[in-house]
DNA sequence: TGGGAATGTAGCCGTACGGATCCATTGACG
DNA sequence: CGTCAATGGATCCGTACGGCTACATTCCCA
């Protein structure tokens, strides 16, 4: 699941709470942060603090994967025909 | 390339920015954040926020990606022979 | 030898965080 | 109907954020 935002990652991290049948107190004490901040960053705040963000997503068991973007497609033969063409 | 603390995270957004030829200063204009804040987020900030970061992993063309664990393997096989024990 | 680019650190300031606490609303269940 | 769990909103407080600026250090190259 990709999260471009923090609302999306708020989103993402509800839905994996849900599924896993946690409640919001029971995810805040695992992370050990408190219930209310589970709220706030569940509904998307902006300027959450990095650390507690990481420590809930592993707490719902989510793994976080930083990825560049896939490497440009090549076709080889056409790059071979616009060498032959000193391009 | 996980990341399971904020040190991770500055690790790697270092190592993209290196191998975009970027400076900390072309990064930060890019994702709209000053220099000393590419440089604090880069060195692991625990309390960075979320926002500035998922700004400066998009400036640097990381996506972020949050996947639960694969489901665990199942040998269907195994699982039968038990339950004909009754287990 | 000098100068400029790149990086890291420190201090100040305004702002917003998280924790704690309290309250309102909703839904399930006796 | 009354109760309790779950959720979300609000406020207060101490703390640490990011932006800004300035400075030190390290390289690289003229």
């Amino acid at each position: 699941m990709y999260a471009r935002t923090a609302r999306d990652i708020g989103l993402i991290l509800r839905d994996r709470r849900r599924s896993l049948h946690l409640t919001q107190a029971q995810l805040a004490e695992r992370a050990g942060v408190s219930r209310p901040t589970v709220v706030r960053i569940e509904t998307g705040r902006e300027r959450a603090e990095l650390g507690v963000v990481l420590r809930l997503l592993a707490a719902a068991g989510l793994s976080v994967n930083l990825a560049p973007p896939p490497p440009p497609e090549i076709d080889l033969q056409e790059v071979l025909a616009r060498t032959r063409q000193g391009e």
